[in-house]
DNA sequence: CGAGGGTTTGATGATAGTCAAAGTGAGTGG
DNA sequence: CCACTCACTTTGACTATCATCAAACCCTCG
């Protein structure tokens, strides 16, 4: 019951580039499974040399680090599409641990194609740089937020932004999307703690500008959010799906 | 006076991985010249679509991002053998701003050039993902330390980094190594204040752990520093030189 | 010798962390 | 169907880390 490429949910939807035909039949090939999860299941582990990649095709989860003392750096949020296992492969060694949040399906792919894959169509291999360049320019944006923003400016940031990538894969719908995350992720991914995390939303809801709960965001006044995030309210771009 | 890229003073240091001479030649093909430039000169800026690329070839600077109200993030510092621009070159736009620090010699290659070398070998195209890769995993590296660590631990952290990257660069002798930043470049890189960072230098001088006066930067105690960031100390690894 | 950039220091206050406890709601088992 | 548990959220009280302000200091340079 595995889907195939040629039907691929995900890029029907708007957000994902097309494919030539050539790309699609190479991808296709190059995809060797797929993987059901359930929710807190570990994906892949910091450190580790994992045999395979993997495309997120349903379900959402989370990329982290963790400190010897314990405490957690949520790296970023997992959507559908998003490409896991990257580093694994061009360092030999995750620098992050990927865990699922919700039920997932991923797209299995093995490590010992990867390079025929990546030299097979310069396309291809065009994308996946393009890839490593988006992460690594949206890191450096939460660099300057976890650095720069103070609390609230910081959490109107993030909710801007998933908002954006939840509207991009058409999750969004009367205004509101799923965002099935806890406010320890979210607090973790801003450096801050629970407690004030807590708090700072209730700050945001109290000002009528968004409400996040059971699971649900609903952003009412995305202007006034953007004006205290500091940002400028602009689409993600399409981007290709491996 | 262009340094010829068969005759590259970096590639001599270990370093860097050694070139097949026809990557060599590619590469020289690529370089369309050398720029010089003095200390503060900006030489991309955020949100430009630069039509040139570099590698540092001497000098250090900086990569940062600025917010609105004009706080700063300094995202990265430069060292010689950085690769510069590739944001502008797979996105279309730089998403941070660069600046030369000391004085510094860059070898120029032509963005209109970028999409043909990457194709002329899958092995020099593999090697600019691996730089955006490694990029990111720096970058995650950098989020758990502003994140998580508090300000004695990132500083720590921080010159731990900076010296191993010297080291690995050749630049350390008797433990000692140049250095040219101002505590504030620190301060912005670490998320903290420049009261707050001095302070916190002064603390680990205090301890007899570092000393970084002058411009030079001495480490006294790895070992104890390494506990204070909570890090492994391990060699950074050989990268590929563009 | 004065100017200016960078560093250092002290004083004060705000932002955010920690601790602790109560509230909420979904799921489970008797 | 009703406790009961467990995971998560919410709230209050207290504290620490860190930011801001201001002034002095140090050094290089013209």
């Amino acid at each position: 019951m595995v889907t195939d490429c040629k039907h691929c949910p995900l890029r029907r939807r708007g957000f994902f580039e097309d494919m030539a035909p050539d790309e699609l039949e190479k991808t296709q090939r190059f995809k060797s499974g797929e993987l059901a999860v359930t929710p807190g299941t570990p994906i892949l582990m910091e450190g580790s040399k994992a045999p395979q990649l993997y495309t997120a095709l349903r379900g959402m989860g989370l990329r982290y680090k963790t400190l010897e003392d314990g405490r957690r750096q949520v790296v970023n949020f997992i959507f559908p599409g998003d490409f896991i296992g990257l580093q694994a492969c061009m360092l030999d060694e995750m620098g992050h641990s990927v865990e699922a949040t919700t039920h997932m399906t991923l797209c299995v792919f093995d490590r010992s194609d990867f390079y025929d894959f990546f030299r097979s169509n310069t396309k291809r291999a065009f994308d996946i740089t393009w890839l490593a360049a988006i992460e690594e320019h949206f890191l450096g944006e939460t660099l300057v937020t976890i650095g720069q923003r103070e609390a609230v400016s910081s959490m109107a940031w993030a909710f801007i932004r998933l908002y954006q990538r939840g509207a991009a894969l058409g999750l969004v719908q009367n205004g509101q999307m799923p965002l099935p995350y806890r406010q320890q992720d979210l607090a973790d991914a801003l450096g801050i703690s629970l407690v004030h995390a807590n708090k700072t939303i209730a700050k945001l809801r109290a000002h009528q500008l968004l409400n996040w709960s059971a699971g649900r965001l609903t952003i009412f006044d995305m202007e006034a959010l953007a004006k205290v995030a500091q940002v400028e309210i602009e689409e993600p771009r399409r981007r290709p799906l491996i």
